[in-house]
DNA sequence: TGATAGTCGTTACATTATAACATATCAATA
DNA sequence: TATTGATATGTTATAATGTAACGACTATCA
């Protein structure tokens, strides 16, 4: 349950590394990791941001690999799809997995400010949310959190 | 922490209890209940479900009360600003508060169905979410729990 | 090689949300 | 009550986000 996003690291690594579990994945599911797709994931690794499906397309468009909006949600629609990805419910906005070597349910600690965004683990469903839906014999599928607020380095800029 | 919205119950009373207690609400802070914004909150009420802000506009416009978008977006934006509604950020919808007695941070469940909505609290910020962002020098402003899922009776229809 | 499923490029459109500005109303006080 | 500053509303126009649909292309495998 290691939170990635607001401290300094290797990133060239952290995206390379990042860029060859996406290329396993792939290749052991027999998903075509193709020059677009991997190209939106390369994107959004390159920040630890939640970025704007038409900011994406932007920087596609600029560099010949598509220049219409369905090239880019088809190939964030299929990063998300196989968990390479995850859509920030609370900014319209996608961010690259932080987590690809392991199954999670994923929750982020968002920057209002620098729209950073921290990726964490979360058992919410086995918390009080699991309990009330158990009591109410809702059957949850799926989970969103998603926690607003100011990281360190933008809460340090304010003081 | 009790869980609203697919139980049956006595609705009308349930609708006059709530609007009662915005009223009461409102001036105590002195602010304006005016007859949109009453309106708006009506509509959320009335159904226990998550709406768009065009569906509730289709419904003011059918009443005289406005039919251009700024009119519903500011009495909603009103309404969760104070409170007295929330915004689904999975869907882009809205809806009534049903805890409008107490302060709480929401949790919803949500029928991906028939988009029912149920409204539980959660301490979640003081759980492993919490641990998570003090750990990473992280404020939490604000915190969006959503469950997607399957409702008692649509569950029970699909069956 | 042919069949099949998946992917891509493109046009057009749907849905959700805001900017901006003029007008009207409210609330406090001079 | 008349003034006035803050708030709320009406309206036009447009921005931002997201899809449907269709034909062409490509990978994969029998
Ligand atoms: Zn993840
Ligand atoms: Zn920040
Ligand atoms: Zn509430
Ligand atoms: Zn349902």
């Amino acid at each position: 349950m290691k939170t990635i996003g607001f401290d300094s690291h290797n990133h060239d690594a952290c995206i390379s590394d990042a860029l060859g579990i996406a290329t396993d994945i792939c290749a052991q599911q027999k998903l075509q990791f193709t020059p677009v797709r991997r190209r939106v994931l390369e994107i959004l690794l390159h920040e630890h941001r939640a970025m704007g499906a038409y900011d994406i397309l932007e920087v596609l468009s600029s560099e010949g690999l598509g220049s219409q909006p369905p090239v880019v949600y088809r190939a964030l629609d299929f990063l998300v799809k196989h968990g390479l990805a995850h859509r920030i419910e609370g900014l319209n906005a996608y961010t690259a997995c932080a987590h690809l070597d392991h199954e999670h349910v994923p929750a982020f600690l968002i920057c209002r400010t620098c729209k950073a965004v921290a990726e964490t683990d979360t058992g919410i469903a086995q918390g009080r949310l699991g309990q009330a839906a158990a009591s109410a014999g809702f059957t949850i599928e799926k989970v969103v959190v998603e926690a607003e607020g100011l990281c360190p380095s933008c809460a340090g800029a304010a003081a």
